[in-house]
DNA sequence: TTGTTATATCGTAATATTGCAATATTAAAA
DNA sequence: TTTTAATATTGCAATATTACGATATAACAA
């Protein structure tokens, strides 16, 4: 015993949760963060930006990639992230959600 | 080496991080789907909502409270949990700031 | 005081994450 | 083809998370 118990939850609950683990380091937070900030999505200067060494940003780049936070299209040598809209859309219609819960409670 | 190097990033992303964290296991999750479906904050059978034993279940509870993400209020042998709206209002206002830089991209 | 109920803490095992050096891969450039 | 540049993968050490039994604490009830 140890690990999380993911199967005994809702897969609602377990994607919500997916999502978010892969919003929950600052190294993530600084990509996601660093792709809205430059104009376009050709970029592939997302190392040189982060104070971590290149197999590690690489590794939080998959990690992004692979809950859809973030999309990389091959381009040459060179990879253009951009940020995945839909899955900010989904992010944002979660606590959509929970805003307008809240409103209807006392607390 | 191998922990986290959370002091080379800045104090908002990690922030931001920190919340997700904490919102990163469905268990906390469905902590939180609970507290907003229940009419009143005033509930101690959290326990029981979930799949886990009662200590891994006031671990989770520790860890939304650590987080800001919920409140809790003794009340007599109970514990009243409420969401703290303040939380969610900061990662609302979060996802509102990128939803529009990513309205003013190509992508 | 003694029991009962609700929750927290401790200790520990299983597993997951983080970070990086070394190395591999891939595609364009020379 | 060889070199160069950009990114990915492997392997491994350090650390963090998850889960739970056992035990502690805190407040009310009898």
């Amino acid at each position: 015993m140890g690990a999380s118990k993911s199967e005994s939850f809702s897969a609602e609950h377990n994607e919500m949760a997916t999502l978010f683990k892969a919003l929950s380091h600052p190294a993530r937070i600084a990509i996601v963060d660093y792709l809205l900030k430059v104009d376009t999505c050709i970029c592939g200067d997302i190392v040189n930006e982060l104070p971590l060494a290149q197999p590690t940003v690489s590794q939080h780049l998959a990690a992004l990639k692979n809950a859809n936070v973030i999309k990389g299209n091959i381009e040459g040598t060179a990879i253009c992230y951009c940020i995945n809209p839909d899955t900010v859309a989904k992010i944002v219609s979660h606590f959509g959600a929970i805003t307008t819960q809240l409103k209807n409670k006392c607390c």
